[in-house]
DNA sequence: CCATCTTTGTGCACGCGTTCACAAAGACAT
DNA sequence: ATGTCTTTGTGAACGCGTGCACAAAGATGG
């Protein structure tokens, strides 16, 4: 992105395929899995099943980190664990600060999988003089006054935008101006960096809308087609407001 | 899709590449802007830039549509709207259902994007007793048993899980049982359906391990090249639990 | 030590997506 | 009406990603 993911042209970094790299995560969260029920080694064909691909593309995938697995056994779990998570990055902490704690910024602050892989919040900032103080997820929200030298304090690289639509922009810059180069926005507007800062962004909106592109299409196939399958009647209602919310969008 | 997306392979529907698929609501987005602004043409350099991408591949994926354009003038921008609502579906109103009623789901029935483009809440559901009837976002939750009857109801076919990972491929079940035939996935896991089911994942925890991934990339670069700039310094912390909470994740 | 069997690692071909570059189309001025 | 100028629409080339299919590698048993 994704199925979002920000103009990363023919950057293949380090060698690593882009396609390959957002997929290693997948395979990280279905290894440690393993892991957990102490299973010892994993073949291509069963983890592939787990993380939900292709096992040739799985293997292909390992390749580019070099060759881990032993023919005719398959993989050592705790061994890929540990390459894909250096290969990651996850072997250090992650300081992030998540800006805009409104109904999807708290969200975000209560979800446990942030420390899970080595990301930490370092703090949580908002432009409501109102909320500053004020604890969410046991961590008192600061004011965006404060913004640059929260990030500088804490050495924070990874800033995630969850304000309304219009402030985005403007939190990408201040966040950049004080040393962000990555950033997962999560506000509906595009957002303009310069070069050397990724962007990732995660869109509610635009997920469901491409749903309905494709449900629609499902039903004109259906309607055109053979078997008289249950066509769903959705009832239709008055446009509401264009909201200016924060939102959830995918890379 | 990156995505997230969920291995839809050959399958150009209607001739409408998926690419381009995902690059509609970002430029419905555009130009809903630009009509809140009463500008009655735009340019494709234009338009591209807004949204973000090339002129030349805004063109192209217009071209799928039809000839919208007019050489020399640009795009009529009321008209575009209304073809990139059309071929997305969004001229009809799509009932959805969200279950898992936590910090995340709460959240998402929050969200204002919402009502915006043809998409409306239908039902929340959470499997919490204590949960049902309590209004979130002035809508009531309802309790888990009852999920079957709302999707019929309501003529859902669009579901959102926004539960812990263990609950979600059961959950995923149900909806798909009882006619659900889109789900956007935001728990943690790999969900498996049967054919003609479309799944969209969107997921923090990758989105975040995918900027690590470069953010790691470009200290390495940094320290091995030639300008000495501020390495950022993050401490080191103890490894969290693995939650098993709701997530957030990309196509 | 040899044979067999499993599973990895990868060369190759194919298709989708992106980008360039330009001809065709139309607006607009004269 | 004719010429100029802007902008679209698209043919063609290129590169990335995917999947097949198989040879190489190693484990395992006799």
């Amino acid at each position: 992105m994704a199925t979002g993911r920000t103009h990363r042209p023919a950057t293949r970094s380090r060698g690593i395929p882009e396609a390959t790299v957002a997929r290693l995560p997948l395979y990280l969260r279905a290894l440690t899995a393993l892991s957990e029920r102490s299973v010892p080694t994993v073949s291509s064909e069963e983890l592939a099943a787990a993380a939900g691909v292709n096992s040739a593309k799985l293997r292909k995938d390992f390749s580019y980190l070099g060759s881990y697995g032993t023919r005719g056994v398959g993989y050592d779990v705790e061994y890929l664990v540990y390459q894909i998570s250096r290969e990651l990055g996850l072997t250090q902490d992650w300081p992030v600060v998540i800006v805009g704690i409104g109904n999807l910024g708290a969200a975000l602050a209560n979800y446990g999988g942030f420390a899970s892989r080595g990301f930490r919040v370092a703090a949580l900032i908002d432009a409501d003089p109102a909320m500053a103080g004020k604890p969410v997820a046991g961590i008192p929200v600061q004011h965006t006054d404060d913004l640059e030298k929260i990030i500088d304090d804490n050495g924070v690289s990874i800033g995630v935008i969850a304000t309304p639509a219009g402030a985005a922009q403007q939190v990408c810059d201040r966040l950049v101006a004080a040393g962000v180069t990555s950033i997962l926005n999560f506000a509906p507007t595009v957002l303009s960096v310069p070069d050397g800062v990724d962007v990732r962004k995660v869109d509610l909106s635009i997920e469901l809308q491409i749903l309905a592109f494709h449900e629609q299409r499902k039903a004109g196939e259906e309607a055109t087609g053979e078997s008289e399958a249950v066509v769903r009647a959705p009832k239709d209602s008055g446009k509401g407001p264009d909201g200016d919310v924060p939102a959830v969008m995918p890379a």
